[in-house]
DNA sequence: AATAAATGTAAACAATGTTAACATATAAAA
DNA sequence: TTTTATATGTTAACATTGTTTACATTTATT
């Protein structure tokens, strides 16, 4: 045993050998860390003095630091998962609606979480994520929902028939790149980034569905649900 | 002066102090390294190497790292914008032409030039890039090149009269989408990304262009300038 | 020719991820 | 219960990194 100072009072005492579940307590401190810091300044030793173990103690649960990363890539993708993409699989609801609601969630997880979102779709640990996951895989269920979600309009005839990935590839593209121009501050007006998503799914709706659907759906649910456009004409 | 050893001859002498210019041929060597290499991967030990200088030369001619990486920067973006922009100001090219084009080089920049352009638009740098520009300061000329361009679209009655700041961000948002899913990875076809670009691009346009226009002009230019796509049903 | 400025070097720092040798607590086997 | 193996923790040392300080040499200026 030990006695751990907090502050200037001795607070509590604590058993320094086999602390629990160090494993877990690494991974909640990195989860916490990454909320407010970058997953580049997240360190060894902020885990270690943290949980008040030595420098090395993280390598009787992590092989490396790239394996403890590894495990919060697969958690987070859990978690991103599940925030984003059963919208799109709620059959009982508006094909439309669900794909407003899961993309407004895609770029309102990215926002509320990006050093996370960075993690899980950025470059630094691309060679793990690459390792773990690919966009045919079922880890990857975001993607193939939202594919299937464009199959299932093309079967009731509101979606264009065009291949489905590459229909899947240019939403995707969108979400991420105006995920990415929020977060990296490319896009100053920050807590009015609704415009931006709006218009931008004006645009992805006009690009996928059909003619046909044009003038009878998508002006009442504009009307419904988005926010109103500045028309300047 | 000492003798210089590449490879197995003696190839040159050179004098060891005062290079003459290290400053430019540090930029070059870092330049070259990232044609390569991450720019994580960029040490300054790999300059000091390639220059044949003690570690701390550079600190001659960079107050830092990362001043170094700001010069990179301000000289990645005119570089950047020198490929894509251009295009978009060739008043005697068809509008849509210009679009379609200064997209296309927009995307093939990012995948030619990966690592810088991450360097440019990725987050490890994003507070040397906030320092020296913003998007409404004339040095991201590519960006306003944009606006303009779809501002003299709405004048002549091709493009829908929104707020084109936000039409701007729309089209880029799905470039810097696209570009970065292709860079990073996430769609395995590698070589053959236009007919994502194509199918974007297409997007795009039909959420751009004001009604009366899409049955006159998109169509030939589809004929003319895209490639086909797919149509499965 | 003397002096100042620019440009180079060497040596040392702290921070980082990592490993090796050692220590102790817990679980399993006798 | 005692013995033993396994899991889990510590300490000390490494190389690598960016950086700074004190010193050296070349070039430019007076």
């Amino acid at each position: 045993m030990f006695t751990l100072i907090l502050g200037y009072n001795i607070i509590m005492k604590k058993n320094d050998y086999h602390h629990g579940n160090l494993k877990e307590e690494f991974l909640k401190i990195a989860f916490d860390f990454i909320a407010h810091n970058d997953i580049e300044k997240l360190t060894l030793k902020i885990l270690s003095d943290a949980t008040n173990t030595s420098r090395s103690a993280i390598y009787r649960h992590f092989k490396s630091k790239d394996a403890l990363i590894e495990t919060m890539i697969i958690e987070g993708f859990e978690a991103f998962d599940a925030a984003v993409s059963p919208i799109l699989r709620e059959s009982d609801r508006p094909l439309i609606d669900r794909f407003y609601l899961s993309g407004k969630h895609y770029i309102a997880y990215a926002q509320n979480h990006p050093n996370l979102y960075r993690l899980l779709f950025g470059n630094k640990y691309a060679h793990i994520r690459e390792e773990i996951m690919n966009l045919h895989d079922e880890r990857c269920s975001g993607f193939s929902a939202l594919k299937q979600a464009i199959e299932e309009g093309q079967k009731s005839g509101i979606v264009k028939k065009k291949e489905s990935f590459q229909q899947a590839v240019v939403v995707w593209s969108s979400l991420h790149g105006l995920a990415s121009l929020i977060i990296d501050s490319f896009l100053d007006i920050e807590n009015n980034y609704e415009q931006f998503y709006d218009a931008m799914f004006k645009s992805l709706l006009s690009g996928l569905v059909t003619d046909k659907v044009k003038l009878l759906s998508i002006l009442p649910f504009t009307e419904r649900v988005l926010t109103p456009t500045t028309d300047i004409s």
